[in-house]
DNA sequence: TTGTAAGCGTTATCAT
DNA sequence: ATGATAACGCTTACAA
């Protein structure tokens, strides 16, 4: 025996019972009508969805989904949101995910450690997740994968089965580098970053060295470790420009570890680009607007979330191929900060 | 009956049937134990923890959800995430529901007009949601709260019993004019933005025009329109630039359109704030790095999306005192862009 | 302390 | 074309 009564109060409104009662029908009709999975006579037809718009029926997802066995929802998680790295990259999995029809949870892991469970509990709630950068403990995705849970990685090195996407760091840094050491003729050289917290920040050091031994530039042995806000990368950059050989170019490993770094140029009294030249990653609108523009590497961020959910919506849906990894193109975008461009 | 086999491929893991089995007591003494919601002895309790861990059972969110009545999430509607602003305040809202044991699901409005189907869809996922400014029609969110669907709204005006977040446009922008026409002087204005997209700018440009009356300057009938993003701010700017009478000062709804508004200056060749003065509303991080600096309004964004999910969770949690309506503080950042401070 | 069984709100498979 | 009814996976009275 089902509930009929329709106290007021209930917050979760009609139910598919008591649509089937005002309409004289079961219950199986009314889910019919409403699915379109299977014909139905035009008289009922009406009748239900005349008891529907009555009743403001809406179905509970929760027992849609309980039968369907699906959540029509995907997750992701990411560290931060702020700086529009991340933002843009939600932005582009939430606008695709939405167009195929589901609802979008996140998880903002904040930096801290005991993540676990909060993904644990995520994954319940969907049909599978994106999990960018270092956010998430391998084994925990292991795990996961293990489970059969759909996962695609952004910005990170893969996983078990999982599909992933990145940006091409390596070529970008190597192309970056290049144009400091070559065609500015750069000699001396410090990398701001921290490559254990970033698997991009990673790659681009790796290729950074790559770059400059390629153009037969004495590489520095370490980077100097930052994290990804302006006032680390002040000080880091502080740190590197005292320094008795002081470098004559700072590449750092984002946009706003750049910023601090020009500020403590000027900190300092050195001239950017005339006495230290500067580099970062990720175009960010500060990076166009700030005092000498700020060279740097711009990534279709968006793009990257939006493939996840492509792909993720693919695996889900049943796609057994073989894990894809993708590796989309950067773009270099000169500036002042790196040097007068004739 | 219910299903025992532990089919290979089943994506949803082990059922508490399953592990009710293995530890050789019934479901409701699995549950007993996980939940901690009865006495339970040592030793079936080791049993079936025993039990949860060789399976690696963890309960599923939709049959827990439905048997409680609740979701345990929260969703929040904003229109978009580029630009610092909408990001902080998912950020804020997204820590506290996490803090709060609650997940939280997204929908980006991007400006569409449809979104009724996509926030009645979100609504059938949440315990209660929060919308921000002009994102979803006064009608839909009528509906929603009436049918008891808790509702916070942020930078927008109250509907119904919802309760309601918003910062203190009206004093800051009143102080911003006053500083612009007393301190500095100035005797011609015109702003930009459009007062019907955002509740915020309309705001600003009531408390903008009685602050210049207030000076005794006579204000503009209209303000320039134009959306919230650099190029077309400098679009509206050039068109208030070429006026017969040039306004001496460009005051814009934020930061993006002053920025847009500082690059059309340049290109008619005028000097900030020499020519023309121009202040903005955010305090994005290109606004601390631009060319003049910018003045600016900051506000307390993360605060307004937490203090939305903490009402959401008294409500929800059963709160029934009469609506609350708050309003933060804001803070004014003065910088070059305005004029020189001695 | 433990088990039985009734919901929770759907979808989908049988019959009819 | 329509109606019973069995899942789906859990929580929680109610019994024992």
């Amino acid at each position: 025996m089902k509930a009929l009564t329709s106290d007021a109060g209930d917050r979760g409104g009609a139910t598919i019972y008591q649509v089937a009662q005002h309409a004289g029908v079961s219950i199986a009709t009314v889910s019919r009508v409403l699915r379109g999975t299977a014909p139905v006579s035009e008289t009922t037809r009406a009748r239900v969805l005349a008891a529907v718009d009555h009743l403001g029926y809406r179905p509970s997802r929760l027992g849609r989904s309980l039968a369907e066995g699906r959540h029509a929802a995907y997750g992701i998680v990411f560290p931060d949101l702020s700086g529009p790295y991340f933002a843009e990259l939600v932005l582009g999995y939430e606008e695709v995910a939405a167009e195929l029809g589901c609802s979008v949870l996140i998880l903002a892991t904040h930096g801290r450690a005991a993540v676990r469970d909060k993904v644990l509990d995520l994954a319940s709630r969907v049909d599978g997740m994106v999990v960018l950068a270092r956010t998430v403990e391998d084994d925990v995705l292991a795990d996961l994968n293990g489970k059969g849970m759909p996962l695609v990685t952004v910005a990170r090195p893969a996983v078990g089965g999982a599909d992933g996407v990145r940006t091409d760091n390596a070529e970008s840094s190597r192309r970056l580098t290049e144009h400091l050491a070559v065609a500015h003729g750069y000699r001396s050289f410090a990398f701001l970053g921290d490559a254990q917290q970033s698997p991009d920040t990673a790659q681009r050091w790796e290729a950074f060295r790559e770059g400059l031994r390629a153009a037969g530039v004495a590489a520095p042995r370490q980077p100097v470790r930052c994290s990804f806000e302006e006032e680390s990368g002040r000080l880091a950059a502080l740190q590197a420009l005292r320094r008795a050989r002081r470098p004559r170019a700072l590449v750092c490993a984002n946009d706003e570890i750049a910023l601090g770094a020009v500020r403590a140029a000027e900190e300092l009294g050195l001239r950017v680009p005339e006495d230290v030249a500067v580099t970062g990653w990720d175009d960010v609108m500060a990076a166009r607007h700030s005092r000498p523009g700020l060279t740097t590497v711009r990534q279709p961020v968006r793009r990257l979330g939006a493939w996840a959910a492509r792909r993720l919506h693919a695996r889900i849906g049943g796609d057994t191929s073989p894990a894809e990894h993708v590796v989309l193109p950067t773009e270099l975008v000169l500036r002042r900060s790196c040097g007068e461009h004739p």
